[in-house]
DNA sequence: ATTTCCGTGTCAGATGTCTGACACGAGGCA
DNA sequence: TGCCTCGTGTCAGACATCTGACACGGAAAT
């Protein structure tokens, strides 16, 4: 329908570019999830409760990039399933750690290979370092977000070398 | 709460840094478009139809990575509002291209400069190299994905010519 | 010791988005 | 010409997620 062809500078925004693979890439997780009746943010919860066992629902839920009142419907799903186990009583404050039963790890065992498999085909095509350069970029994009995202302007944690607004680069 | 401190490789998984980093843009696109009433989604609308005046509904949905369903309840909140209009008839076929009203460009004015000033936060740190590198990495993600996603095997022209961490630029 | 503050789990309702299905127009092809 | 495929707009229902609000436990501040 259209034409103008005036590619404006969509293709040369890094913004647009980020949603633009994020959502291919969710895209290619759910295709080869769904043949194993499992969802994106159900294999997240899976594979962070394997890399951290104990992990609370709102541990989780920040680390799968939901509210805790979503990961808390998908983790009752998951301990209906059998997948994960969370004891009746929290051992201390109100936080119940969550673990993964031999059941889910199984579960999570097909389906890591299944995302392994996008992952790296989405890395077809890239060197090592360009891969390295990713991490380190995409490392930098997040902190740089978060640092001013909430109240504060200079912020001071330290974290970040390269955190100022200078341009100096490596 | 948990302590193993095993950061087993979350935090060297390209996928999950994507992840990480589109979740924070859109949190911190959400947080200065709120004050101006916009959702995200309604901002891609508008600056889609700003770059790409004409574009119909569908299109416009791939282009926000919505459905076109979703797409066209917000197409018909924006023309109630009065910021986009689109003709009564199609002109051809069953496509109704939209336009931007002024009073939906002086909407999308001030949003712009609020998620521009978020994306040069978001760069801050990063040299113009970088921002090549990063451009072009994404780009080449974002093919292998797709590529290799619906059907055929193989693909991938390239695209990545070994220019290693952010050198070649252009 | 008391108060204050933060994080947590949970309930309820509202909202947005998606899946599924339908009819229509245009273009390619036999 | 007729057939078939593709893309489109649209309706309706189902689903997932989010926002808002509450009570509780622990730790720091007073």
């Amino acid at each position: 329908m259209n034409q103008d062809g005036s590619g404006v500078d969509l293709d040369k925004s890094l913004g647009y570019l980020l949603k633009e693979a994020s959502s291919a890439l969710r895209a290619a997780m759910e295709e080869v999830l769904r043949p194993l009746g499992m969802t994106v943010t159900h294999y997240s919860c899976l594979e962070l409760l394997a890399q951290r066992p104990g992990l609370s629902n709102s541990e989780l839920a920040r680390g799968a990039f939901v509210t805790r009142q979503s990961m808390n419907v998908l983790l009752q799903a998951l301990e209906r399933d059998g997948s994960v186990t969370r004891p009746a009583a929290a051992p201390v404050g109100k936080a119940l750690p969550a673990r993964l039963t031999p059941r889910g790890r199984r579960s999570l065992e097909k389906a890591s290979a299944a995302v392994r498999s996008v992952e790296v085909r989405m890395l077809a095509g890239l060197s090592g370092a360009e891969q390295e350069s990713a991490l380190r970029i995409l490392r930098s994009m997040i902190h740089s977000l978060r640092d001013g995202g909430d109240g504060s302007h200079d912020g001071d944690d330290g974290g970040a070398d390269g955190g100022g607004t200078g341009s100096t680069g490596a």
